[in-house]
DNA sequence: CGTCCAGTTGATGTAAATCAAACCCAGTGG
DNA sequence: CCACTGGGTTTGATTTACATCAACTGGACG
């Protein structure tokens, strides 16, 4: 099954994970929830009822034009929240890349509980504004970075999620295309660009879904344009 | 003086524009503040002890790369709030496109004001969120948009910003390098889209810094890759 | 054992970048 | 008044990074 071959639970421990300690407090109002490969958790336009949390597995986060050109705008990964700063109509699709488990919090109990706690509410806060941030450096990485750095970019920032600093096996779940599609490129420039890596030496790969990162400074160093 | 030539506190009733109604409670306690041509309002890296609301003149908030690759991530024109949103330490570079004059707000008063006011920090929140959804939009458009779709989509945006529904001159105070650092497009390249706008009919100029739009429907059908 | 995808690699095409040269004002100063 | 200057804009010629098109590979699964 796809979801145990996926599951990387195992390296990024979901109890670390939880970065709004406050947010421990959620856990009790949720029930669990699995997909299956490609099916969708919600689609753009659909009233936001609800919150997830990632268990196992991966979530991308995408929008459509009409002409099918795709854009995915986040991957979760598992302990991550997924539409937690929603407003009241979700603004992108949240489909399963492979089989995955999450939790469910039922928006309004949510509310309500930020509602009776301050410190919550300024938690929330300050994620929403760190999440505004990320967001902007990616809007540099799209409108002004050539290919080779922003694959570099993209690996050294799969790397270090998940607190316990960079780790140097990267599991990419994920399609060529689902990256290609996150970083404004096609599947075969993320192809050749993953290999030139593998060429020069800085990363290597037991599989196409598991890298190794050899010279994380060399990858630093293309991802800087250096 | 430039900052005459490009006011647009005219086309932007400043009133209207304060879309957070219970942000009025603000005005009470900013001080006024201009700035010349390129001077910066605060730099990526400061820390935040102010928001700010532009009065007249435009606002670009930009990120650069270390080889001075440039990303504009907005324009902050008359009416509307800079880094209200700001964490704790700016994520960009704010900067006045001509003279420009705004009203500053001390951070921690305007905490206070928040923490007092639970509809503000409400209004706050879903502002917030907005501009989660908005900039969402504009990954799309900068990983996956042609120029053309770019430029009549920018065009679109600021016809449309301002309330008051879509205006049929569209101040552009802001040089075409500017644009080209928002749309992910160089100088040029502008140039060529909006000549070709000029030719197809869709739009004229009465100055390189003032268009008229003659068919918006058009702009819209190139916005949208029909 | 064949089918089906995702991944990979190669050949070719192209949208937009880069390089280059006018052009157009607004401001300055003789 | 008018020549001069300098920044932004515009248009043209050429290049290029990446997309597109095409073909092959290799593992997963019935």
């Amino acid at each position: 099954m796809l979801s145990a071959q996926y599951d990387l639970s195992s390296s990024f421990p979901t109890a670390v994970h939880s970065s709004v300690a406050e947010l421990a407090a959620l856990d009790a109002v949720g029930t669990v929830l699995s997909l299956d490969r490609d099916a969708a958790l919600f689609r753009e336009g659909d009233r936001a009822d609800h919150y997830f949390k990632v268990v196992s597995g991966v979530i991308r986060g995408c929008k459509l034009l009409s002409d099918g050109r795709r854009h995915v705008g986040d991957f979760f990964l598992p302990g991550e929240f997924v539409a937690l700063n929603a407003p009241a109509i979700h603004a992108f699709t949240a489909e399963a890349i492979g089989g995955t488990t999450l939790v469910r919090y039922e928006r309004r109990r949510v509310d309500a509980l930020i509602a009776a706690n301050p410190r919550l509410a300024i938690s929330l806060f300050a994620r929403l504004s760190a999440e505004l941030s990320a967001i902007r450096a990616r809007m540099l990485l799209l409108s002004r970075m050539t290919a080779s750095e922003r694959i570099a970019t993209f690996l050294l920032d799969l790397a270090g999620r998940g607190g316990s600093g960079r780790r140097s096996v990267i599991p990419l779940p994920m399609t060529r295309t689902d990256i290609g599609d996150h970083l404004g490129l096609t599947t075969e420039t993320v192809c050749r660009e993953i290999a030139q890596l593998k060429r020069i030496g800085a990363i290597a790969a037991s599989s196409p879904h598991e890298l190794r990162v050899l010279r994380g400074d060399l990858l630093q160093r293309i991802a800087d344009g250096i």
